[in-house]
DNA sequence: TTCAATGTGCTACAGTCTGTAACATTATGA
DNA sequence: TCATAATGTTACAGACTGTAGCACATTGAA
């Protein structure tokens, strides 16, 4: 019995169909096990399309909602918040906590190239001031 | 021999255990299974901690020579490097391969703030000069 | 009211990975 | 040759994931 409640999980640590089934929910609103299984492409059962889903929703990745009898999913969190969690854990556990060592280390191992890097401290800095503008109020939807 | 050359690995996939140990690893040169099981704190018998050495050489992350007889264990890869690599999968498989909406992810998720983004913005562009500067002579990946 | 359809709830099971360790084997110095 | 100190080999239980079957409920129709 996994007991978790709505503890921290890692996006990072989910199997492969999870992550496919994830990434489909992501690019939707709202959608039902058979619509997921029409856009994986795989031939599987529905029956599995449902464990998973139920299983994403336990980890708190997914919510749903109800709708005639039918089971409608949606995210519980964006995916960039969850990607940024993940990155944080790696982040804590390799990089002793140095968000700047590991873009050095991105840089160091090719997943970023000057060209991009230059690009992201422009955004970077961009990005800064429109959050900096909305700031004050709440949170965004996005 | 490992068999595998500079496959991709997954530093994230790692156990707790495996993680703690590779961090053991990465604060020194060179350590034997004896000194990595003293720093670990934790009672575990050496050969748990010889297994989970062994393992994590299987999987690339170390490397070992031999000093009369006795392991000495090293890093094969810099703890940026993996970690760097490990961000990008989150990048992929969350992110779309962008980097900018990761870091946007982030912010979203208060796994970075505001001020760090900005010393951020700025050190990437430090960090970008003196990395052009002693470019022009070496290998430009790209 | 009863039936068939459709959708969910529970259960299962094999494969893999990780934590944890015992026991066998080998080399080395006395 | 023998004890010692290292390594090599093997094992095993628990968790997680992929994959799915089957029972149960609800609802529209006959």
């Amino acid at each position: 019995m996994t007991s978790n409640t709505t503890a921290g999980h890692d996006p990072v640590e989910l199997g492969e169909l999870e992550r496919s089934i994830l990434s489909i929910v992501w690019r939707h609103a709202e959608i039902t096990a058979e619509q997921v299984r029409d856009e994986l492409g795989r031939p599987l059962k529905e029956s599995t399309i449902r464990t998973v889903l139920r299983r994403l929703e336990e980890k708190g990745y997914l919510a749903h909602s109800i709708d005639n009898r039918t089971f409608l999913y949606r995210p519980a969190e964006s995916r960039q918040r969850v990607a940024g969690r993940a990155v944080k854990r790696i982040v804590d556990w390799f990089c002793e906590g140095s968000v700047e060592a590991l873009l050095v280390g991105m840089v160091d191992s090719k997943v970023l190239n000057r060209a991009e890097l230059q690009r992201l401290a422009e955004r970077i800095a961009a990005a800064q001031q429109s959050a900096a503008a909305k700031d004050g109020a709440g949170k965004e939807a996005k």
